[in-house]
DNA sequence: ACAAAAGTGTTGGAACTACACCCATGA
DNA sequence: TCATGGGTGTAGTTCCAACACTTTTGT
């Protein structure tokens, strides 16, 4: 048989990770600035080695922490990418993962100790390597997930209000929407808590903040296949 | 920065295919016996190993033709393994591609030369590794996109009856479907040319043959996020 | 003639789209 | 008082699910 394990070229292997997040107006990617030789002043995802005890998963948690403080981020795998010329030095087959956050809960911690940055998805730089590739696939997941669940949940503060959750979906999907289909169609879920409490500041009548229903959000969480697509 | 080149632990990559395939009645898997050592009587998937100049996809191409013959199929990435412990004697990730097949089309090649066989879902023996778990995420993704795309075609005959159509259907939900409702639907896509040839043999009256509209279905294929779940 | 599978239509309810006006408040 | 964004209802349409009887033909 063909199967042997001698001599058969062995790879390093990368973890990177996508961490989109959104901050009440446009969604946005985290990039940092990469140390690797010549391209130091490359940005780049957030992305290191996988380390011989490591799971895929926890090697990227672990890089992803290292390099912006992130914790107890849910990653989920997007993609390998391996093409034999994808990082020159060496030959390198990367593993991807995303995943969503809210840029206001994480702000500080971000951007302070840590060499990371916000840009705008329609403001990125140039990237290291295959990144933008990466990010390509990233945003055309993201954009299917959302349209299958309310996943948009992940990216907005505690309490929110419809137009915010309105204009994060309208920025995933670089789109418009009527707001008074949206807002029933979020409301017809059952997902969501009306607040006694309103936003003040953005306009003057406020806006009611809403909660999601976390044990409801969990149980019907399977059940989503026939949720909208818009 | 953290990342260097040097002293990075290297793995082995491994490619393994997934092949589904459809014999009128139920799906059934392509597995191989694998000869690496002591584990030399185990069904596997198709695996190997990526070469220094090769693409993912590539790879799993030609691991794949080499182990069953089977060329020119459309594979797609599933997943990629990576557990410190999946593969006991050396580090390895493993990336895994599958494809939707029609066993008629290929049963000679694959049998005849290679040992490989088919196993139906539901009878499938003990597998190499983690081999049983790439399978049910193969699974999961198969039943997901055959909800978004009428993608079954490409695992029946190029002329198909819509009581087989339907059988593809219920074998890959594992469930069944109203008849009535199920070719309104599918007749509903304007991707269905009814031939004027009757199967004969199957039932004493005989159904009608279809044939893909392939212009129509090339076309269509990336508008069907609307395409029914069941 | 009968058994076995193919084929076909209707109805009620749910969900989607499109669309326009009033409300509450801060300035 | 006025400007800004928040909030709501309706009507037409399409889509889906549920349901049973007739047709064809090989035996």
């Amino acid at each position: 048989m063909i199967n042997q394990y001698e001599d058969q070229t062995k790879c390093l292997v990368a973890l990177d990770s996508i961490i989109f997040g959104f901050d009440g107006e446009v969604v946005k990617i985290l990039l940092v600035k990469r140390g690797i030789e010549e391209t130091a002043t490359t940005w780049s995802l957030m992305g290191g080695w996988l380390r011989p005890e490591e799971d895929l998963e926890n090697a990227a948690s672990r890089i992803l922490n290292e390099l912006t403080g992130l914790e107890n981020i849910y990653l989920e795998q997007l993609y390998a990418f391996g093409a034999p010329d994808r990082d020159k030095i060496s030959r390198t087959v990367a593993v991807v993962y995303f995943a969503l956050i809210n840029v206001k809960d994480y702000d500080e911690q971000v951007s302070d100790s840590y060499e990371a940055r916000w840009f705008a998805l329609d403001d990125l730089p140039t990237l290291l390597f295959d990144h933008q590739e990466m990010i390509n696939k990233g945003i055309e997941k993201l954009r299917y997930k959302a349209a299958q669940h309310p996943i948009g949940f992940e990216l907005l503060p505690e309490k929110f209000t419809i137009p915010q959750l309105q204009k994060l979906y309208e920025a995933i999907f670089n789109s418009t929407f009527d707001k008074r289909n949206f807002s029933r169609k979020f409301l017809s879920t059952g997902l969501l808590k009306k607040l006694n409490e309103k936003q003040k500041g953005h306009s003057k009548k406020g806006a009611f903040y809403y909660q999601v229903d976390s044990d409801k959000y969990q149980s019907q969480f399977n059940s989503f296949l026939n949720f909208t697509r818009f």
